[in-house]
DNA sequence: GCCTAGGTCCCGTAA
DNA sequence: TTACGGGGCCTAGGC
């Protein structure tokens, strides 16, 4: 793995290690003194200081001080990085189109820069999404409500595409909004707009009702109102097990669900899923293991540094 | 300024330089061969790859791979970092609580570790905000229409703030709501909430109309759509500065200290309105200059590089 | 701590 | 390209 390092290089010198880790494809941090600007689809301006700029092959462009996890400024990917020396500094332009937007770091001083040879590696896989609570809906419909069958994900409207549309046990049609964390009055208006929109379909008998259901693992107050208001419901229901199974069960929340639910039998076979219904346990890991067994068992073999926050 | 640098360190020296870089209270770069491991209100693993891990002094820590803007991993401010030697392996571990969340980084081989001392500069000014555009219409509230009284902004009901409250020529209740930039269906739901909540208030004329206006560039057309159903309205109106009317005039600090804001602090009583609204003029720039005159006018002097974007 | 909403949001996906 | 909504959103400002 290839690095390159200068320290306290000059301008010069930087601008030359610059050019050619551009041609090389690198990942580049830049540590020194600067001043920053922006200017597209708002403006900013940047007093001197010493921060991080972190410039990306793909044309991302991060300044970051010792604080916050969002950089101070940044640009997206997509953009192109310049390097040049302007009035004695050494200036790092990164500029896009569409929107038209310019982002200047002008460095007084220049007190590392690196660069690094990055390779792939990007494959994050993530779990507790909305759309594991959706699967987990479709797998197990009952969890909504006894006799709740699904009939369509992402079915448009003339609001927008819904999570799911289905119809009760009693053939009344049903939106659910799916959220996977605790919400507030934003998800009840989402949740309206599609409803509204359903109610107002011109091939659909005017007098017949449409459900409401805001699926989450709990909501605000204000929401609540909200949604009595609009006589909409809530069921309070979380993505499967973003925690390990094997400890650290935290299934709280099930106590609002309340309403026991008759036993998650077959399901009443939801036409766009017809997987086993056995399923329903999805979250099961065949010989878990506790998160890290070698090192949380083993003691102190080498000595250990730590640092509290001091924000 | 101080910066440590350590070339593919044993993991022994970087867990001992880790220490007192965390003691010292610097910004942290880590590049290297790592895994990932998250878990807290989602879960995420990541297999091995090199990535740049940065820890600042507050607590935030960032893991980039060679693509993006976003982290592929990340911890908020005011987590915990912990260095360690285990199973071979470097790990970092940043852990915070409420809610509890873990990022593991394990580093199979370390290619460059610095620590830098970082200092203040955090003071960002940003202008072409919504904050800007309430300004522009409370300086100039005809802007919206002919007539229009701003109340009151912020003002709260059943359905939360509303950005700002008013009556129009005719005495006729308002709500606006601003967007800094073009704008979707949540804003006109968002819209709807505050003046359903508006009209259904008690104190108020059941009869009484109130009217809904979306103040913002521009909107969609499905969000015109459901803006004409509800019968509101849409204002395309934008912040001032950010866009450069004229020719590239970009508002430098000099030209905003020029700016007579004398007592623009905020007219929370608008009521009073009886000021000569010369401040109609806040976009005027006295002597703007262009972008840069002295690079931009000056030759190449002393050579330049760039960088396609490769996406 | 929770609530509420803005953001240069970023980002993926589909039309 | 635009549109639309999710996100471990993050962050600021109230309460």
């Amino acid at each position: 793995m290839t690095v390159t390092t200068l320290h306290t290089p000059s301008h010069r010198e930087a601008l030359w290690e610059l050019e050619s880790a551009f041609d090389r494809g690198d990942l580049i941090t830049v540590f020194g003194e600067c001043s920053v600007e922006y200017e597209g689809r708002a403006a900013s301006t940047l007093g001197l200081g010493n921060r991080l700029l972190v410039l990306k092959p793909d044309g991302s462009a991060l300044v970051h001080t010792d604080e916050k996890r969002t950089p101070v400024n940044w640009q997206p990917p997509g953009s192109t990085h310049h390097a040049a020396v302007r009035d004695g500094r050494l200036r790092v332009r990164s500029e896009r189109t569409s929107p038209d937007e310019t982002l200047t770091v002008r460095f007084t001083a220049v007190h590392q820069l690196s660069a690094m040879g990055v390779t792939g590696g990007r494959d994050l896989e993530v779990t507790g999404s909305e759309a594991d609570l959706r699967r987990r809906i479709l797998e197990d419909p009952d969890l909504v409500e006894p006799g709740f069958e699904p009939t369509a994900v992402e079915r448009d409207s003339a609001a927008g595409p819904m999570d799911v549309f289905g119809v009760d046990a009693s053939g009344t049609a049903v939106v659910l909004e799916l959220k996977r964390r605790r919400v507030g009055p934003s998800a009840v208006s989402q949740l309206a707009r599609y409803v509204d929109a359903v109610a107002e379909e011109p091939d659909r008998d005017p007098d017949a009702a449409v459900r409401g259901i805001l699926v989450a693992p709990s909501i605000t107050d204000r929401a609540a109102e909200l949604l009595a208001d609009r006589g909409f419901e809530h069921v309070a229901l979380e993505p499967p097990e973003p925690e390990t199974p094997g400890a650290e069960t935290k299934a709280t929340d099930s106590a609002e669900a309340a309403e026991p639910k008759a036993e998650t039998t077959e399901p009443e076979e939801p036409k766009a899923e017809t997987t086993e219904p056995e399923a329903e346990t999805l979250g099961t890991e065949t010989a878990s293991d506790d998160d890290e067994p070698i090192e949380a068992d083993a003691p102190e073999p080498s000595g250990s540094a730590s640092r509290e926050s001091q924000q």
